[in-house]
DNA sequence: CTGCCTCTTTGCGCTGGCGCAACGACGCCG
DNA sequence: CGGCGTCGTTGCGCCAGCGCAAAGAGGCAG
């Protein structure tokens, strides 16, 4: 809870209008895999996660299923919901027992007139979301699957990365279908490429966890720079 | 410039404030090919288009290039820059002659601080923006390509679509590397794909120039209802 | 009318990545 | 500690779509 203070959605607002802002919030529970709203229903409240994850998800007319994005801790999820306001366009999966805040669209929209800096925080969240998935939006056009995995694994790093003696680890579960739904590939291509990265030393993996062992060789695949990754060449 | 007053983007601004926003703005035209700005500049402007269009484009490492959007008149281009403001994600280039209206961050933000609706509106847009590249990202990671190219389609009907006698045409220049650039696909796939619905009558084509002859067979294609399509059956 | 330039078409070969099946490994629960 | 359910691996075949080359087809300028 104090974490959400200093979340650049709340920067800028004093301190009694934060708390203000965040009474009127109410508090829920969302149990690992269940949801916190689904794709499709009609969009009456806008979240934010206190504690936990939330794996947006979207379906295709044949049951494919891809991952937009994870939600971390102080960081919004439904936000366009909330002004086009129409239905959710994504579903909201908890991964592990979650902490969300919910405001109803009421709510927020007066507290959206009551502090207005509030509305330039999300234009500039929003602004960031969609920068990056336009950026997405490009490698899926333009990039191979390996680059597109590689540059999954580096956004999970920054988003869940915890440095242990191996390397830095994904703090999360991630399977190879997890990770082939961020990335439009299927399982098995996701998990060939990751094989032979174990096999060059560059990640090291076990059921649904990875580490990796040496970051910048992955980021080199990510962006090519001079393809092969090299032990202990610097530069 | 009347049009501007009933875009969205201005919807519930008083007459005068809307003079007031307008007038505070700088008119540019950028000639047929020519850029409003381009991708990795630093964002310092925020543009709304008055008349003509513009193509927003990325580009990847390989120089691969990927079409965003159009943006046509009263539409907002580089809108999330005036926010996180750190360079712009894409390069604006003229379809055609096209007017702009330009303003400064600083002034953007003034006007937004002096005008609290403006803000609202914008989130709302952005939040549109967003929800359509999400669903164009599904598209992609899920979808074939002949699927796309008539989603592709079925939209820019929508944005330049024009009653014609041969069906609706879309009224801009569209080139099949265009349509590629839109879709993810290669040129001659989309060249390929096409050939095969002018035999089927689904549309006439030619240079640089699409008509549709048979909406409701591409949007059966676009959404897979039963996917074939017959000339005169109803439903 | 002629030439040129750009856009388009089509054939052909190739391959990245999919799709499936079978098997193997891990972890949990009783 | 044995069974089972989930997740991961790997071999094999296949095909959608790419990549290129070569040849049309408009349109525009002079």
């Amino acid at each position: 809870m104090e974490a959400l203070g200093s979340s650049p959605l709340f920067a800028g607002l004093a301190r009694e209008a934060l708390a203000a802002v965040l009474t009127a919030a109410h508090e829920r529970t969302v149990e690992d895999g269940e949801t916190a709203f689904r794709e499709g229903e009609p969009a009456d409240s806008f979240c934010v996660v206190a504690a936990g994850r939330l794996k947006l998800t979207q379906v295709g007319p044949e049951g494919h299923e891809v991952i937009l994005r994870f939600v971390g801790p102080g960081e919004a999820a439904a936000a366009l919901a909330a002004f086009d306001g129409t239905t959710y366009p994504a579903t909201a999966a908890a991964v592990g027992a979650t902490q969300v805040l919910v405001w109803s669209r009421a709510e927020l929209q007066a507290l959206l007139g009551r502090h207005p800096v509030l509305a330039l925080n999300l234009l500039r969240l929003l602004s960031e979301r969609l920068r990056e998935v336009q950026e997405r939006f490009r490698e899926l056009a333009t990039e191979r699957v390996a680059r597109r995995i590689a540059r999954a694994l580096v956004r999970l790093v920054r988003q869940a990365g915890r440095k242990v003696e191996e390397g830095v680890l994904i703090d999360m579960p991630l399977s190879r279908q997890t990770l082939a739904e961020m990335t439009g590939a299927t399982l098995f291509t996701v998990s060939r490429t990751l094989s032979e990265w174990e096999a060059q030393g560059i990640i090291r993996s076990g059921r649904e966890r990875v580490v990796i062992a040496r970051p910048h060789a992955l980021v080199a695949i990510a962006e090519d720079l001079p393809p092969a990754g090299e032990v202990k060449s610097s530069k």
